[in-house]
DNA sequence: TTGTAGGCGTTATCAA
DNA sequence: TTGATAACGCCTACAA
């Protein structure tokens, strides 16, 4: 790889000439900047990252850390992230702590595990001297990433800071499970069950909280023991499924798509037809929704939107120009919903006695 | 970040004996190592790795290059190999070259356009100074990625690369579509159909080999009628699912797992029953596979195992001790057959003349 | 308009 | 056993 030294040799100038060039300083006769130039072209002249990392204190290298590559939302938020910052001439190195890798589910309550990963990873991007970094979260929980005195930009994506003084990026969950239940309301259910996540889970309180809201709006009695929790797994959605059922649902509301996967199973196997009998949603909009059968109706979570949203607000960090706008800085992400097959209008049996629901 | 300039100050001794300790050298008394060694914990002093990588000539970093991060294979791969180098002291740094993002299916024909994107990719890693650089393909094409006389090590994953030189991490394709095929004809089947991939693809055409030859070894005329060339998408699965149904095959091979969701579609469509009806076969082991109904029968492909071969192959060459056994140096990854619901026992009626399709 | 010198943090060489 | 010094490639203040 050539140097600035050996293109100043081989222009027969001085190094800092060709440096400044390079940095289009106004300082030089326009003869050399044009050999010069050519020069460089010729050779494929690169500057050297490490040199040019020590000298200036920046890197314009952007640190991404995230909990596990393999999670179906991490890749899309990263490529996003990515994808912007290439554009602004930023370098991202990416992290993967695989921490579903190496414990499965039993780390994100438990503190000591993950920090005994995230501050090795800290300390590698610090040691690398990046301008900034990106915590994504597997999933939305209160995490404690960055010590108050941290030096250098950083937000939590897919997740909430605990620290305030972090912006966080995440998804507008109460709106989303606002909006679906809207929906299912909207197509005539009045019975709506929910096929939760955990009960701990941000995601489900959230969710809950807007299926909540749409009752109350739509006048619908709240029940809570329409509300089952799962573990996001088929299998609970399975399980969950046959508890709503017998309690008389005409539509279920899973948290998401491979829990509706489950709920399928078992109406499958009853012989409960899809859309005619019942109706049911997801969350996420996975890839599996698309080829169930029925095709799955379902809240997209806009990934690309969330990684390229939370790359613009590290930008402006690193630009310090991003004032945030309030305190704790949260910035949510709509979810938009996706209809497709699987539900369909429930028809309303007069005096049917099921407008309110017991 | 404390520097060893400070560290020597803080234990009263000169820089370059701290850094005799930290690299382990062992002309340093007992004494000052421990002292050392202490304040080196309590400041939790790391290296600055620009100018570590600038004194030696190495950075243990290596350079990842995707064609797009996005694809199903392709994550599983990268994950694997971060964690390889993880776990032997290498730092990766990721390019993401979003070729299906930037010009949809456009690219993989046009050496312009790859090389428009790669060209400064690599010139990227190389002013990192990366010690070796693993270019990672989002399907198997003969590919032309690295000079003849690059400088570091190199390789090419899931795809073969042009110039000899370069070792190439693919996948046993022939061997992937010959095990399948036996399976079907073990199941009964004699009048298998092909639902292939575009006809001038690599993994296409070496599947069919596999195909060819296991239905050779059963003494199973071939009849090219049988095999159609969809384009990997679910829509040519569905049409070509419709031409194989009416040549009154017994089953259908699909060379990928979406293409095989599209043969459902039709055969669900036309009330055509799968697994009794007719049997169908996927490749890829896609995650949709374990959500169609019946559960599709696959061909895993690898994708962690070929990451880690990978991983360990750049490996051996970035410590000089890699021999590659073969010129061009080609390593092929057996795929793994996953049996679930979709391929039915064929009971042949006796003398129905299908013993040998014609 | 161009060139010189110093320093970023580390390691290797050599001298003390 | 320890320390001074040069060098890696680049940028910048300042001198010419």
């Amino acid at each position: 790889m050539v140097t600035l030294k050996e293109i100043a040799q081989m222009c027969g100038v001085s190094i800092s000439t060709v440096s400044n060039i390079i940095n289009g300083k106004s300082n030089v006769g326009e003869d050399t900047r044009r050999k010069v130039l050519e020069v460089i072209k010729q050779t494929g002249y690169k500057p050297n990252y490490f040199a040019q990392g020590m000298r200036k204190q920046k890197t314009r290298i952007v640190g991404i850390i995230v909990e596990d590559l393999n999670l179906f939302s991490t890749t899309p938020i990263v490529g996003a992230i990515m994808a912007y910052f290439e554009d602004h001439d930023y370098r991202t190195i990416l992290i993967d702590m695989r921490l579903y890798d190496k414990w499965q589910d039993t780390w994100y309550n438990d503190e000591q595990k993950i920090q005994s990963v995230l501050q090795p990873s800290i300390k590698e991007l610090l040691s690398i001297k990046v301008d900034g970094i990106v915590y994504i979260a597997g999933h939305c929980r209160i995490i404690n990433c960055f010590p108050n005195d941290f030096k250098i930009p950083a937000i939590v994506v897919y997740g909430l800071s605990k620290n305030p003084r972090f912006t966080s990026v995440i998804i507008d969950d109460k709106k989303g499970g606002y909006d679906i239940t809207k929906y299912l309301i909207s197509a005539g259910h009045r019975r709506i069950g929910v096929i939760a996540g955990t009960a701990d889970n941000l995601h489900t309180m959230n969710r809950s909280l807007g299926y909540q809201q749409a009752l109350f709006e739509e006048k619908i009695l709240f029940n809570p023991d329409l509300i089952r929790y799962g573990d996001w797994m088929r299998e609970s959605g399975y399980s969950e499924a046959e508890y709503l059922v017998n309690s008389g649902v005409t539509a279920i509301f899973c948290m998401n798509d491979i829990m509706a996967a489950g709920a399928y199973d078992y109406l499958y196997e009853k012989g409960i037809k899809i859309a005619e009998d019942i109706s049911v949603a997801g969350y996420d909009n996975n890839v599996i929704s698309e080829y169930l059968r029925p095709a799955l109706t379902t809240n997209e979570i806009q990934l690309n939107e969330i990684g390229q949203e939370s790359a613009k607000v590290m930008l402006k960090m690193l630009e310090n120009k991003y004032i945030p706008s309030k305190n704790p800085d949260i910035i949510e992400i709509p979810c938009r919903l996706v209809t497709r097959e699987s539900v369909k209008k429930y028809k309303l049996e007069p005096a049917s006695g099921n407008t309110v629901v017991s």
